[in-house]
DNA sequence: GTCTATAATGTGATAGAC
DNA sequence: GTCTATCACATTATAGAC
């Protein structure tokens, strides 16, 4: 019932300067991230037009310009918020040496965000292409994007393949159950959730066909 | 090397009738799918121009109309290879009541069609939204969609949640080491990536925190 | 902070020659 | 079966009034 509808809090780039610090900024701000978040999930980000987000709203399309500069900043916006729920998880992976342990610890680490803001993490999978665009505008430099560095463990060449198997399995159960499933488990609870899904990740971590170290 | 490149046969629908039976049509259509599936899964369905799918090819706009009557009738004619590569599975699954066995068989039984086309199921994981708009269009009467049915079963009130998440982490652990690791697994064979999968889907099912039936 | 225009561009799709 | 030329339309984005 509450859980992702209003909760975008203040994260992101105001297209103008507020004068204070960017404390909780204007209300309407983030209804459009809010709307934004809903139709670029079901419609997708280039399925979505301005005018369609500013209708929900009752406003008109100028209007969302004087928040934000372009509509790619709205999806920036989105994606820094990801980007930020998962970047405890994202730096202790880094941090270790990646072994199928530590895996499971990042893996499980992460897990609680993602239950928590379900439907961002859900918007930010399902617009992938659009995602990618923004980060090679952006900064080309060193985008340390969710989806890249998890792949990238993934294809990390020290492991077997039978262990980078098991690890992209666990992060596939973990988003299969919390995204694929769609609205299966809409109206259960985000903490319940991650909780069996965690029992099922360490089934598949330590199950007898699984590694031996 | 061989995965899925050119290896799309005949399956879709023709703009124009062709006279014979509808054997092995023109090699530009092939062409035109297989382009369109590199790019669809790249760069989004709504993000690929029919400019750039001629360009790539080497023609010009107008001759893709020759072979397919719009942009949504490739997507279509992809589609539909999906559905066909999957009917097999998802038949059975509707034949047998839902149990956690007999999702594990359907779930086995799908993994040798999708780890054979790992391409094509990532570019219809990938365009969900798009495929979605197709369905709502085309047939508004009983779409028997791939996604649809399995999250249709996940959402199945004579299971119990604990069963449920299960079946949905074990979908999500078939997706995610075919589909979103990415190029991770790029050269690993289907049939051996499979088989690793297998084994991991099969821990998940039996896991000593898993069912009791 | 929101509005009414309107510019600028790209898209899907068609007509008709060859 | 492929081309050149073009239409009709939607989109992002801006200018400027209030």
């Amino acid at each position: 019932m509450r859980q992702a509808g209003a909760g975008l809090a203040a994260a992101s780039t105001p297209a103008r300067g507020r004068g204070d610090g960017g404390q909780a900024s204007g209300s309407t701000r983030e209804k459009i991230l809010d709307v934004a978040l809903d139709l670029f999930t079901d419609q997708g980000f280039d399925g979505t037009s301005m005018r369609e987000i500013a209708g929900r709203l009752g406003i008109t399309k100028p209007s969302i310009y004087y928040h934000f500069a372009s509509k790619e900043d709205i999806l920036l916006a989105l994606h820094t918020r990801t980007h930020e729920l998962s970047k405890a998880a994202l730096s202790r992976l880094a941090s270790q040496p990646l072994t199928l342990h530590t895996w499971g610890s990042a893996l499980d680490e992460l897990l609680d965000p993602m239950a928590a803001h379900r439907k961002l993490f859900l918007m930010h999978d399902r617009n992938q292409a659009a995602v990618e665009k923004l980060h090679r505008k952006d900064h080309e430099d060193e985008h340390d994007d969710f989806q890249q560095r998890l792949q990238q463990a993934l294809a990390d060449p020290s492991l077997s393949l039978r262990d980078r198997v098991r690890m992209a399995c666990s992060l596939g159960a973990v988003f299969g159950c919390l995204f694929t499933a769609g609205d299966a488990f809409g109206d259960v609870p985000g903490a319940e959730l991650g909780s069996l899904v965690r029992d099922a990740v360490r089934d598949l971590m330590t199950g007898r066909s699984a590694a031996q170290a």
